[in-house]
DNA sequence: TATGAATGAGTCTTCATTCAT
DNA sequence: AATGAATGAAGACTCATTCAT
């Protein structure tokens, strides 16, 4: 973005490097409360040479948002165009949802916490992401129960619940025990919503099959 | 807490005047980046007024920590010990937590954003405040599951459930749509766990009426 | 204008000193030269309590020339309304702007130097009242044309002519001789003009008379 | 001056192109707040190419003064030396001053404005300079004190009437109307001043004509 | 010739807090 | 109970300049 045009070989690298220990950082002490000469010490790097590469602090933040919900958002759409029952791509997106969330803990932390620090178009931008990611979701809760699949309820209780249980899990995914991947937690999640918002019962056994079945086709997420 | 031993009259009430704009300053625009010349404005004191009042940032901060989880855990303790079947007082809980975070939306921002900038023995005591209401909680799940109301799992999966469920809700709280009260709301988040986390299905109605019971018995927990 | 709406009892007396240092210090290195450090030293505050009285840096800009333009045109608008004869009051206003360059230097050098550092509103209203001494000058000369006094030629060039024989005086005044007052400069220079601008030369003697007998009437101007 | 004593081809050229549009930002913005970086922007040269032309940024200052007084110094020493009444002489004078004014519009602000900004010997050079060129006018107005071309005045206050009036044209300049051109402007400028000086009139057609015929004698000074 | 990475002192400004009044 | 003046460290960021490549 702030990026300056022509660069030499191993900048990108550091950039990433850059981005990910403040990424850590704001993560500990958030965004406000962490002082860029932190940073420069965290990366060994003296002032000129931090904002070299980083353009302004509020960048590194717009860049930590943008690598979560941007890949989330290609990978949603993906999803979305699936052939395969809507409960099915609902349970994909959670398993994408929890996978971003523990491979990039410190990002999601960010993601969640700071993102009204950013300013601007930048943050029209990530707002308008979101709304994008949500409606999609939407979208697929909607078609369930067309489907029948669910019981008839207000979509948006059953988009809020989904994204209540699943958005909040970063607040303790650092201090989880082994065993729970995200493909347990969103199987598990997954369980409890589509039972708990069914009517009749739901297979849930089918649903785990299908998303085996769309995971083999196109590669599985890459879990933590 | 660093309140001077004597004052006079309109001493606490002010204090409290000011911690409220603080809750709300400090959940507008996150505690780090809310400076106490901004509070000095907006509560029409000096910066040596304020500081008769507040005795340092911090403070404030822990204050409204204070106020959230204090009285919280309060309405958990007694609901602890009604005679009830766990998961009606699993469902009071539910009402008792959303009726918080409703009534006093800049407090839980807070409360769940910026608990992390508490240091020393104010931080540890916190976060035993914290630990307490969960045990409490996981103590109530755990019995549920003893009586078989529900399916036998992970007891901390069920508690992280329903923590993620009702503690994220302050994330789009303030633009509910009306009629999404506490105890609306709390009857559909319980109806998906307990639906969710059962093995045959549970009576619904059943856990409803024995809430509503309860409430009607100690007085309904004071709504906003 | 940024200056805090209450403030107590030294307050004022010490930021005019503060204004004071300032634009001595811009008049000998410039104002972008001049740092808010510099300044602190100067006045024996640290950065806090100068910040407490400047609100910026680009402020004591502003106000620098607000002191200059300020009484500069609150005069030439009395001289302007003055019942005598145009060139009369053309000399009245030189001897004004000449008063001024040599009673606050400092000020003049940042004025004539600094002026395109302020920015946004400060610096349109800045310009337009440049403009309007500009304009108010102007007439006059239009109208010692008009009355047969000088030369017809175009106006704009007299304006001119008179503004860089005034306004380039600030460059040398400080190693001016002994004697050489204000009074004396604006005789001479108003000497060179009407003579040089009128065909038929001009009776120099009466427009002093002229002069002095206005300056006795309304109180002269300060001389330094 | 800190030119690398051996150096190609394009070396030159390329120099005065960066200290040509040096010129052209100190003359903007100020040389105290004009940037390497924006400097580097401007010529499409990175930071180490600019340094192998300029040496240090002073160092443009300095060239940017030499290419006014040198120059100028030159032509005036010509002048100077001329076979025509000191009048003439000073006529042609203030022709090659404007000429130069308005030719290198930039070069003349940067040295007007910035020249306080060259330390050290560089800066006694310049300021050398500088009293060189007034010394020489001063000359030839004393000449034309003594011939009885003008009033018997202070000279050192027509040497500033002169300087005054030339010198504060760059600030208008760039606005001045069409058909103003460095020879109508001396012509005027010198109308004022001759006339204005003089104690019965002078001959301004005969000194024009002397001026005419000394610039076809030597060509005239080269213009824009 | 030219690059852009690196430096580290410097820029202006704000911070939470204290203190005399 | 309240003021606002003062502190001085820290805030984000830019500076002119150097240097290995």
């Amino acid at each position: 973005m702030a990026r300056p045009p022509g660069h030499s070989a191993g900048y990108d690298a550091r950039r990433e490097e850059i981005i990910d220990k403040a990424a850590s950082l704001f993560a500990q002490h958030g965004y406000a409360a962490t002082g860029t000469a932190q940073l420069c010490e965290a990366v060994g790097l003296g002032k000129g040479a931090l904002y070299h590469y980083i353009g302004s602090k509020e960048n590194l933040l717009v860049e930590i948002q943008a690598r979560v919900i941007g890949p989330l958002l290609v990978q949603a759409r993906e999803i979305e165009r699936l052939d395969a029952p809507a409960l099915v791509r609902v349970r994909l997106l959670s398993e994408t949802l929890l996978t971003t969330v523990f491979a990039r803990l410190d990002h999601i932390w960010v993601y969640e916490h700071d993102y009204r620090h950013v300013g601007g178009d930048n943050r029209k931008k990530i707002l308008r992401q979101r709304r994008e990611f949500e409606k999609l979701l939407r979208g697929l809760l909607e078609q369930a129960i067309e489907d029948g699949a669910l019981r008839t309820i207000d979509p948006q209780l059953a988009v809020l619940q989904f994204l209540n249980l699943h958005n909040h899990t970063y607040q303790w995914a650092h201090r989880a025990p082994k065993g729970w991947t995200p493909a347990r937690l969103s199987r598990d999640y997954c369980a409890t919503l589509f039972t708990g918002l069914a009517t009749e019962g739901v297979d849930l056994d089918a649903i785990e099959r299908g998303a085996l079945e769309m995971q083999a086709a196109r590669g599985a997420p890459k879990s933590a």
